[in-house]
DNA sequence: CCTATATTTAACCGAATGGTTAAGTATCAA
DNA sequence: TTGATACTTAACCATTCGGTTAAATATAGG
């Protein structure tokens, strides 16, 4: 499932704030490194694994590569968490109804 | 950061089945167990994880114990999801109000 | 008290993560 | 062509992950 990919991602804060800095526009590699206190490499593996799930796409542009956000697997995710969420409010919703039927007896 | 394990705990397909059923209401370890094909003591790590990025509660019962859903943190991780989403968006706006406006010339 | 049930903890294993440094590749520019 | 710039790839290391089996714990019930 794209979805472990995806999650798995998310659950980096280095990811998600190279994510965060994307959403603002795209930006070469070194300049989404530049934040952060590790080496090059470490961050070119963050990217590969944002890239693997489809979350980042890059483009050679002379000797810069230009990353941008691709946001469909966020959206993905979204999508599966507001699922989830409101199948829990559905079934709070008929404890509700359930309890409200038991104060008329 | 909780959003660290929170993402990360649902990064895993299992852990979001297990999330998925409790969404249905509360459940023992044996009964989440049950459809996985792997061993209690997988399952029962699982919903440590579970446990420990806030997304579960155990409450003993008997012999046996039971597991329900806590949202609050799934809240917390739709809340980044849809934040970065909507930096994104903006500047997907500016982007095509810039592009409208050089029409214009 | 003894035994069955429900679940966790311990010890172990192979694979993946998150980091490092060092070496390689691609492009620009003198 | 030589060198600097922008990255990636390779090799390595420690830790965590996802699973296993075996042993421990807690509770219910005869």
């Amino acid at each position: 499932m794209e979805l472990d990919t995806v999650f798995s991602a998310l659950g980096d804060p280095t990811r998600r704030a190279i994510l965060a800095r994307l959403a603002l526009g795209e930006a070469p590699v070194s300049e989404l490194a530049a934040p952060h206190d590790m080496s090059l490499p470490a961050v070119s593996k963050h990217l590969g694994l944002l890239q693997a799930a489809g979350l980042v796409t890059k483009k050679r542009d002379g000797r810069v590569i230009r990353c941008r956000l691709s946001p469909r697997p966020l959206k993905d995710a979204a999508h599966w968490i507001a699922h989830t969420q409101r199948f829990w409010e559905r079934r709070l919703d008929a404890l509700a109804g359930y309890l409200e039927g038991m104060e008329n007896d």
